[in-house]
DNA sequence: TCAAGATTTAGAATAATTCTAAATTATGTC
DNA sequence: GACATAATTTAGAATTATTCTAAATCTTGA
């Protein structure tokens, strides 16, 4: 780590290292990407978005930045449909909300406990990914038309 | 819909009907394909169980049933990791636990109304996704060693 | 029987992700 | 502080997943 890492103090390094990681400038970069807007952008638009501000960065770092920052629970990946998996900024407990028709994400805190489900014999649970599929006011307005 | 199919006079090809489909072989092919087995799997993986039997289909059919499948709510389709997109065969109302470990995938029912979460104003919802990530009981134990 | 529309096919094209090997960077040890 | 070791990054290739295309085939209704 170097002085200006070590004087910030970070509690973003702290993580990356707690998770086996070492701190990088990359991962700082992307990180600081995927934060700057509460969108669900994929690994292409966060490619895209970083290399602004860090013109050399690469395909292979971003998604290597990405599953460092998933692993230490900085970010989360989320699986929504065919395709691209995306990113979300917000780490509390919430759903996502998908609209089939225009493709816009939804953010829904969750309030009750996910943990009173029932699971398989000596399932550890790791997290929860809560999706929920149809149509957002505006399409389903429109779709009756 | 030819003389067969009509002795038959099968919910199948009712349901294809009712969501706007033709009946065809193909779709009634990759149907049993994935009913005969109660797994997960991608469309590569039904593409090669459904040459077996069928073996003139073509990858582009494959999808092209298997979209069918899904909106008529015959089948499920299943995100749980970056990658292939998988199917799955059990309508009922279900979660998926995933170990992302060995990859195996556990069906649990699910007994409480899951409409019962908040949603945004005026989203019309389809269908409910969950999945529940973590280590199932076998690499749950084997990580402790 | 014919026209229109749906479906299938092979294969090309595109998109998403992972891999590879070399170069670079950081860390701990003496 | 120099050195060995391991982690990380990079460009680009390779692989995997999915979609597209245009022609051929099939189905349906008039």
């Amino acid at each position: 780590m170097n002085a200006v890492e070590k004087k910030l103090g970070n509690e973003f390094s702290e993580r990356l290292n707690t998770g086996g990681f070492r701190f990088t400038p990359q991962r700082q970069h992307v990180y600081d990407v995927v934060m700057q807007k509460r969108d669900h952008p994929t690994a292409e638009e966060i490619f895209i978005r970083t290399k602004r501000t860090m013109p050399e960065i690469s395909h292979a770092t971003v998604y290597n930045c990405l599953d460092a920052l998933v692993k230490c629970r900085l970010v989360r990946q989320v699986q929504l449909e065919r395709g691209a998996t995306r990113f979300c900024p917000n780490m509390a407990e919430h759903c996502h909300y998908f609209c089939d028709a225009c493709g816009e994400v939804f953010d829904v805190a969750l309030p009750t406990d996910s943990t009173i489900m029932p699971r398989p014999k000596g399932f550890k649970v790791d997290h929860y990914d809560i999706a929920v599929h149809g149509l957002c006011a505006e399409c389903a307005g429109k779709s009756k038309k």
